[in-house]
RNA sequence: GCCCUCGUAGUUAAACGGAUAGAACACGGGUUUUCUAAACCUGUAAUCGAGGUUCGAUUCCUCGCGAGGGCACCA
């Protein structure tokens, strides 16, 4: 790519380290195709370093402002590139930064005692397009749902399907689990139920959130499989966890939590962590290398113990990442609603999805950065759901799709050496981009940057629709712009499907 | 009380310490005998407040104000 060859001309030209070059887009026009601000950082002149930087793919580069310099592209370095994404196709964009590496990606995981909610949503197309993007950029990264499939909110939601005086959970679903499950032992109840929530609530609306898990992942098999017993030995034996107080402590001050966690309740009954420990080791034990996590905000109390409890079993804190979703606010009639599965007050996924369509969902979560305090109003999204930017990007790919049926292009050479009118260029300048914002992607999770690109895109193609005629008398210049617009059209797809989002052919 | 996150046009919100704070929706004005007007062009409009660090701060630090979350032998 583009941008680590500048990196290494500065490297060659400067003392600088790798980490402390940085080559962005500059925001302005006339500022370049990349733009450093290396001088400024080493503080000496721009123009010292410029007279020593060669390199045969820049038109020039040049130093402007402060001290920055500016790198502008050849026009046959541009056009080359269209005949590169026309040969890649599909897999335009693809890296191989990960290595074959293997990641896993754990997401939503709510506990199978009701539907999912907007929560969920938003952690889980986050997950699903961090997963896309992922193995975008080489890595081998799975999609995994742990389920919660015993312990007290099980036996939580077997009280609620009774119906006796410990019931917490309420809902249309309640009831109609009731008509289904006798019994009155609360555990069994909760079982059976927890077993038809998931099949029948959660795996379907999975489904139709367009996410296909690769591994379903049970608690109550690290009990069958003795892994929390063995997990919890390693711990004792390794004299970092104590009994005080009738309970098995697990010394997580050694490791920067604040206070030490209970393992194993006084009464016998371990707690989550303990089967959070035996998860941890069973992840890197089937060989991932990296485990990211989302997380709702209101799990941030528990990022210090899972940490703690990596670096106890001998990992390095560094192979996990956490990233924890400020939570979702329901808002009706400009006043906030607890969402709640215990007051049975919340939106599921699939009312929304019905209302306003998968795309537009999508796209709604994945535009906000996971810091955002998201205030959800359905009145309003249903509103907003007909301009929604996602129409936009994707009536680029319809327009290119009908010029491409009109045009009934026959496979031909690009001749992408026509191409050199201002807005054609600044076209192919996004399109080849994708791959450099896979990369970042992948580094930083920053998955919003996908949609912004996305609408970016969409408006330089409109913008070059407006300017340059594909389909015209001039053969030669017709059969160069096709290549341009199918070229186009690859990239677009490729950005849509990396957000899980369709590409249609007709609007 | 302590800890974490957030505060940007009317609304939703973007910006690894950099150039003129970039968009979308809404609102106002314009564009079609020509490849899809779900488009394009154009106007009004924003960094919560006070200090500090810096050549340069939406970004980092301190304090204040406001919102959300966390501080369990809960999940």
């Amino acid at each position: 790519m583009i941008r680590q060859e500048i990196i290494k001309l500065i490297q060659k030209a400067t003392s600088a380290s790798e980490d402390e070059i940085k080559v962005t887009y500059p925001e302005g026009e006339g500022f370049g195709d990349y733009t450093t601000n290396i001088a400024l950082r080493l503080k000496k002149p721009a123009n010292e370093i410029v007279g020593r930087l060669r390199a045969d793919l820049f038109e020039k580069i040049e130093a402007a402002g402060p001290g920055f310099i500016n790198f502008f592209l050849s026009k046959e370095y541009l056009q080359k590139q269209v005949d590169v994404i026309l040969k890649q196709k599909e897999s335009f964009g693809k890296l191989r930064i990960g290595r074959g590496q293997k990641v896993n990606v754990e997401f939503i995981s709510a506990n199978p005692t009701g539907p999912l909610t907007l929560g969920n949503g938003r952690g889980g197309f986050c997950g699903d397009v961090l997963a896309n993007v992922l193995n975008k950029a080489g890595f081998e990264a799975k999609r995994e749902y742990y389920i919660n499939d015993t312990g007290e909110q099980v036996k939580k939601l077997g009280h609620s399907v009774i119906g006796d005086s410990e019931a917490v959970y309420r809902g249309q679903y309640i009831e109609e689990l009731k008509k289904t499950i006798k019994g009155s032992d609360p555990e069994k109840v909760g079982e059976s139920a927890a077993k038809i929530v998931l099949q029948e609530m959660i795996k379907p609306q999975v489904l139709k959130m367009k996410i296909k898990f690769d591994i379903w992942f049970s608690e109550k098999i690290l009990y069958q499989k003795k892994e929390v017993a063995a997990v919890l030995d390693i711990l004792k034996k390794e004299n970092l966890s104590y009994e005080s107080e009738g309970a098995l402590w697990f010394k997580s001050t050694q490791f920067g939590d604040d206070k030490d966690r209970v393992l194993v309740k006084a009464g016998g009954e371990e707690t989550y962590l303990a089967s959070d420990v035996a998860y941890l080791k069973n992840k890197f034990t089937r060989g991932f290398k990296k485990l990211i996590f989302f997380w709702g905000a209101d799990h941030y109390g528990y990022v210090a113990r899972i940490l703690a409890a990596a670096e106890a079993l001998g990992y390095d804190k560094k192979q996990i990442d956490i990233i924890v979703m400020q939570l979702v606010r329901l808002i009706r009639e400009g006043k906030e609603i607890r969402m709640s599965k215990r007051t049975g007050t919340y939106v599921t996924l699939d009312e929304l999805i019905d209302e306003v369509g998968l795309d537009v969902v999508r796209f709604f979560f994945l535009t906000k950065s996971p810091d955002t305090h998201l205030n959800f109003d359905l009145a309003l999204a249903k509103e907003q759901s007909e301009n929604n930017p996602v129409y936009y990007i994707q009536y680029a790919h319809a327009r290119i799709c009908s010029i491409l049926r009109k045009a009934k292009m026959k496979e031909a050479e690009p001749l992408s050496n026509l191409l050199e009118h201002p807005m054609e260029l600044k076209l192919i300048r996004r399109l080849m981009r994708l791959p450099e914002i896979v990369e970042d992607t992948a580094q930083d999770f920053q998955i919003q940057r996908l949609p912004q690109y996305a609408v970016d895109l969409a408006t330089v193609f409109h913008q070059f629709y407006r300017d340059c005629r594909v389909i015209s008398e001039d053969k030669n210049l017709t059969q160069a712009r096709l290549s341009l617009v199918l070229a186009t059209k690859i990239v677009l797809k490729n950005t849509l499907s990396l957000m899980g989002i369709s590409a249609p052919e007709k609007m």
